[in-house]
DNA sequence: GAGAAAGTAAACAAGT
DNA sequence: GACTTGTTTACTTTCT
């Protein structure tokens, strides 16, 4: 018997269980492990999630456009007659914006529902559709104001130089810029967060690549050491990106600490920062620079320690100086940078899917067909690959969504449903304000077709099992049922989590099993459930309120504060959970466990209850049986259950006053 | 690093 | 005897 069901196990864990530990260790390799440091490893090790992505590229472009504006600055000018006018080219994207946030895109998954999500994402896709167009407008318009400069001096100038030539060349670079200008504003639109302004858009997106070929990328390199006065000029007048951080200064990336905050830029201003620049005016904090961060250079690669600016820009220019070496660093992170467009337009039309989703109604069937184009760089476990009968290969971030293509995708599924198939350190949603009940409801169908773990515990499952039936009880094989019913994960690897949604039963005082005729059932005691659970999410005040500072979207902080408390009211838009007086009731949580707060409402009975209405509304049941029938073994808590004020004789409860988990 | 919580595996008993 | 249900223990992993 028991071996069978060991071998069972066996056989049926591909991805799971046995093999789970070391699974769910490895897939986040790249990102993140199931928790916080995880998702910091995560982004130290690369992955990038789409958000940072977009800023990652929107930095690029703005590089190659800084470049751009170089080599036409240096190179097609004429150093004396143009020198002195230098227009001002302001830059106003603001780099801050795009600079990484300190929370996770897990935890922001965590934090936010699907439509905050997506709010937030439109946000930000429109401030800097906006910034991005405003700067290049402003670079068209200097490019062309270049132009006419240079026509203007090649009629003053005898024709030394083919002047033909270098119109031809600025030209072309001025048709590039236009087209990186499209290709941003595509991208966005190909997310479809953002439209694009009508007339624009025309060009292929297959122009970027062209746009800064690494021949060009040399030449720029020579040409702006070759123009160091220009370059001076330049950027005391604004050109460096870094200054505009003013522009967002609740963006600014110096409040947010961690490694990435840092995003090396890859481009030739690192030659242009002298000490006299960082003394300028601007509000650039004093010793910053894109390629100096945490006391060392970082220049791909370098990583050397410096103790102050200074001593950096001595080791820019010596060790990063123009050369063959820097130049074909450059071509790789040009490389690295396209790859990441390419991945971040994908992995975008994925969001897009899975935001598309999220406001599906929860009954709404959807069909297993249509497989995203995806990105096959992302890694799969087995299990996920096992997946998916279209036999690509998707990214581990969705092991869940692609699933149930395009229109699946949990509301906030965790990092932990984002990256492991396998077993979850949960908490995760009760943690992060997103109580099951609410999770279920709108992601019922989601959880249903995709194989995903969803990232609840057993208890909450068994609980939320029970208490979605009308009498409250359940046998356990009905328990067995509801997670089948409702998880296509556990339609798998049975022998496993029948075990231990047994041992969760038998474990947990909070389940209580009630005799009855037919057998037995399992009834919860919401005393004991709220008991057994920490009276605060430790950690998650802070957490929440780093993570949502640490956003960086500062302006947007009051209405995601807002969005996150409505993530505590999750039955709010649940079709089948509604109870509008929670909210109020919850307003004043503030900083405590969200959900197990909410939920701590409801077992006090006393105020607002919530969560599924039947849950709280009717009295408990026994089946069929009289409840003294159950006097012997457990008679316990229905009445517990219902009252929610334990006078709970059970050898279980007795143990209340003890350390819950004595068994261990 | 300690402790708690949770997941997994397994042994075992009792009942059907 | 096979299977299910239930309990318990041990161990590991994750998180605080």
């Amino acid at each position: 018997m028991m071996v069978e069901s060991a071998s069972e196990t066996i056989r049926s864990t591909p991805s799971g269980q046995n093999g789970v530990s070391s699974l769910t260790n490895q897939p986040d390799g790249g990102g993140g492990g199931g928790g916080r440091e995880g998702a910091a490893s995560g982004e130290a090790n690369g992955e990038m999630s789409p958000v940072e992505l977009l800023h990652f590229q929107q930095q690029q472009a703005l590089q190659v456009a800084r470049q751009f504006l170089l080599q036409q600055a240096t190179g097609l000018s004429s150093p004396s007659s143009n020198e002195g006018k230098q227009p001002a080219v302001q830059v106003p994207v603001s780099v801050a914006m795009m600079s990484p946030q300190m929370i996770t895109p897990q935890q922001m998954q965590q934090i936010l529902s699907p439509p905050q999500l997506q709010a937030l994402l439109q946000q930000q896709q429109a401030i800097m559709l906006q910034q991005l167009q405003e700067y290049y407008k402003k670079q068209q318009e200097q490019l062309h104001l270049q132009l006419l400069t240079q026509q203007q001096a090649g009629k003053q100038q005898p024709k030394e130089q083919p002047l033909g030539n270098k119109q031809l060349a600025f030209q072309q670079q001025l048709l590039q810029m236009q087209q990186l200008q499209q290709q941003h504003l595509l991208n966005l639109q190909r997310q479809g967060l953002v439209s694009l302004p009508p007339g624009q858009g025309t060009v292929p997106l297959q122009t970027l690549p062209q746009a800064v070929c690494p021949s060009d990328l040399q030449q720029l390199w020579k040409e702006v050491t070759a123009a160091q006065p220009v370059e001076d000029s330049i950027k005391q007048e604004g050109l460096d990106l870094t200054t505009n951080t003013s522009n967002s200064t609740s963006f600014s990336a110096a409040k947010v600490s961690p490694p990435i905050s840092h995003h090396p830029l890859p481009n030739g201003q690192s030659t242009m920062h002298t000490p006299r620049r960082d003394s300028s005016s601007h509000e650039e904090t004093p010793g910053s620079h894109p390629l100096y961060g945490h006391g060392e250079c970082k220049w791909p690669g370098c990583e050397t320690l410096c103790e102050d600016l200074g001593q950096f820009v001595k080791h820019l220019n010596t060790e990063h100086a123009l050369d063959d070496r820097s130049t074909a660093q450059c071509r790789v992170q040009m490389q690295v940078v396209q790859q990441l467009e390419i991945q971040l337009a994908k992995e975008s039309e994925r969001l897009q899917a899975m935001m598309a989703h999220l406001h599906m109604r929860p009954s709404e069937p959807k069909p297993f067909s249509q497989p995203l184009n995806l990105v096959s760089s992302a890694t799969l476990s087995k299990s996920t690959s096992d997946t998916f009968p279209d036999g690509l290969p998707h990214p581990p971030t969705s092991a869940t969504a692609p699933i149930t293509p395009l229109r699946q995708g949990p509301s906030v599924i965790s990092s932990s449903t984002l990256h492991n198939v396998g077993p979850i350190r949960r908490r995760n949603s009760e943690k992060f304000c997103t109580p099951i009940s609410s999770e279920l409801a709108q992601n019922h169908e989601f959880y249903k077709n995709a194989d995903v773990r969803p990232p609840f515990t057993y208890a909450s499952l068994i609980r939320q099992a029970i208490l979605e039936t009308p009498d409250r009880q359940l046998t356990l094989n009905e328990i067995y049922n509801w997670f089948t019913r409702m998880f296509a994960y556990f339609r798998r690897n049975t022998a496993t989590w029948k075990n231990a949604v047994r041992h969760n039963l038998s474990l947990h005082k909070c389940f209580v099993r009630v005799e009855n005729v037919k057998g037995a059932v399992w009834t919860v005691d919401e005393h004991e459930y709220q008991k057994r659970r920490p009276p605060k999410m430790t950690g998650s005040p802070t957490l929440v309120k780093n993570m949502i500072s640490g956003l960086g979207y500062g302006a947007l902080n009051a209405s995601y504060q807002a969005a996150l408390a409505e993530s505590s009211f999750p039955l709010l838009n649940s079709p089948t959970m509604i109870n509008t007086s929670s909210a109020s009731g919850m307003l004043h949580v503030g900083h405590d466990d969200v959900s197990s707060t909410v939920e701590q409402v409801n077992s006090n009975g006393s105020n607002s209850p919530r969560l599924s209405p039947q849950q709280y509304s009717h009295p408990v049941h026994v089946k069929e049986e009289p409840a003294e029938a159950e006097d012997d073994s457990r008679p316990v808590s229905l009445l517990a259950t219902t009252n929610q004020n334990v006078t709970i004789a059970d050898d279980r409860d007795l143990e209340e006053e003890l350390p819950v988990e004595d068994l261990s």
